[in-house]
DNA sequence: GGTTCCGCCGCAATCGTTTGTAGTATCGGA
DNA sequence: TCCGATACTACAAACGATTGCGGCGGAACC
């Protein structure tokens, strides 16, 4: 130890901490600084962590990790943690429903100092609602209902606004929306606010206008802009919920002989990668997810660290990428 | 404590670890497993790594988590590691190229047991190399020119055959390589067995044939594209040591207003998502990710168990994806 | 009946820190 | 000279587990 090759015992422990440095006389704490750096000194987290019953590390628990999605999440998350000393503890939740819980329990065992959940769903379980109690908690790009636990997402209201706005200011006034899921978050959240938008803007907030896809997954996007371009022949534009469900539109639209961006304008969301480099490139609404991450982080220090943080959920402001998939409506000939 | 609640001390260590079981009687195990249960007791990790050396953690390195390409293999990672207890902490090298170094000494300061590397390279550094001492380590996706550590890899001998066979078959003579940056041990890799194979089937193996773009993005691509279909008019396929390199051999073909998959063909790289989306759908070489990251985990927990590890690279065969980038050449007119 | 052996359990040290408390030296004031 | 305050520093008890070793009982053997 330094403690050897300095001089004396625990007054290294004092010394080499700076909130306790003042106590040790200025001379010995250079002088133990000394040894621990000739030493190579390195204080070991586990000693320490029993001791002060703190761990340096959070948890983040994604639904699944192959989704690109949540790189940038991880990163923003990664980026402002490590900064701070902590580690990231990260858990693939992708065995279904309840495997979240279990890697809650796993994390509440390794006595994580925080929880950062970006699961799915509008609800929260039991389990990691009163593991709330024992640690600090976070949601990422999902809320909760009653709004009980600090949540970091999308302005999902602002997002489609933008989506619905470009395309009426290129003249469109029959649009239709491929919706997500209702059970997630975001799926009712976005129809919502697209019928909202609708009447906002002086059009017709129909619900017919809106087909619900079974999953953010292209060949349900498909199925969903088959059905609403059926039951609506003479729409001109889609806002999907979702840029998988957005290419899906891709699909359908094309399967009826008509032309994207033309006949058809269509619209995405979330502006994941490559979307710029399909035929035509996808218009879509971009959520600034690393933005997330790195707000989800710093928000769950400041309750480590004791300070009172609203409960309720901040919004980030998405932007929208204008691409080729939407122009002005074709002239009715 | 469960002691307290059951009976004894410092038996009901013995009796809660397998290992050790045998040396309690019977009756007394399943009286303390009993009051364990109705405790709650959770064996705390911190104490117990204190005492026998082990975090029962491991760190995987990342060059850049927002790269789709390692949701795969953290996923793979991870599923193997947790199923034997572990816990993964991510490291996000994308700092740097220093950046991984101070990450592995992070990593070994919180005394992982284990430690997985996705970062590129044909070289590792000095850290990383002493880290070797001190914790078991696996590489996965990259190599070491000297084989002085276990690594997982696809093997790209046999992925470039694939494309290099398949575009033969379709009857392509004139086949040229976009090759990726030379330090990378993938794009030397790609590139020597992009030679070889056009050698093996019977076709002019010209150095020639080969431009090597800057880095693995699109706009290099195309770069490096323009630049060998200047050199070569003729080419009638290209195959490409990466799926963005090929989607940029895309733009560079359809400048010289030539069609895909008519005029030239093309080939990517990895099959990285939505590549079947794209117009027209990318034929790339599969690898297989996911199982990169199992093998690698695997590997890693027999090292830990001091079971011996051969030092050498493992290969995983790759697949192909055949789509519409790639047809029988055009006739000349 | 006494000795040995064996199965089972408890004692206590240990891992490397943090931290409350006690101790020591130095100095100034009376 | 003695006392008290000040300014450090050392002592030792935690934190919660694992583990070598010694003890204690009963059974078996002579």
């Amino acid at each position: 130890m330094a403690r050897e090759a300095g001089v004396h015992i625990s007054t290294a422990s004092r010394a080499l901490n700076p909130s306790t440095a003042f106590i040790v006389h200025p001379v010995t704490v250079e002088r133990v600084a000394e040894a621990a750096r000739k030493l190579g000194y390195r204080p070991h987290p586990l000693a320490r962590g029993l001791r002060t019953n703190r761990t340096m590390s959070v948890g983040v628990i994604i639904p699944d990790v192959e989704n690109p999605l949540f790189g940038p999440i991880i990163a923003g998350v990664e980026s402002v943690l490590v900064e701070d000393g902590y580690s990231v503890l990260i858990g693939n939740a992708d065995r279904g429903p309840n495997h979240a819980d279990s890697l809650v329990e796993d994390m509440l065992e390794r006595h994580v100092d925080g929880l950062i959940l970006a699961t799915p769903g509008r609800v929260v379980s039991d389990t990691a609602r009163q593991a709330q109690r024992d640690v600090s908690m976070v949601l990422v790009n999902r809320s909760v209902d009653d709004d009980s636990i600090p949540a970091i997402v999308g302005d999902d209201h602002a997002g489609i606004g933008l989506a619905v706005r470009h395309l009426r200011e290129l003249g469109h006034e029959r649009i239709g929306h491929v919706a997500g899921p209702e059970w997630v978050s975001t799926g009712r959240g976005r129809r919502d606010a697209f019928l909202a938008w609708m009447s906002t803007v002086g059009l017709e907030a129909d619900i017919d206008l809106v087909e619900e896809a079974e999953w953010y997954q292209v060949e349900p996007g498909t199925t969903a802009a088959l059905a609403l371009l059926s039951r609506h022949p003479d729409l001109t534009a889609i806002v999907a919920a979702n840029d998988l469900l957005g290419l899906g539109c891709y699909r359908a639209v094309r399967s009826l002989g008509k032309v994207i961006g033309v006949d058809v304008s269509i619209t995405g969301y979330n502006d994941m990668p490559l979307l710029d480099l399909m035929q035509p490139s996808l218009t879509a609404v971009r959520v600034p997810y690393r933005r997330m991450g790195v707000d989800a982080a710093t928000t769950l220090l400041a309750l480590i660290a004791g300070e009172d943080v609203s409960p309720g959920r901040v919004l980030l402001s998405p932007t929208l990428a204008i691409r080729s998939s939407t122009g002005p409506p074709a002239d009715r000939g």
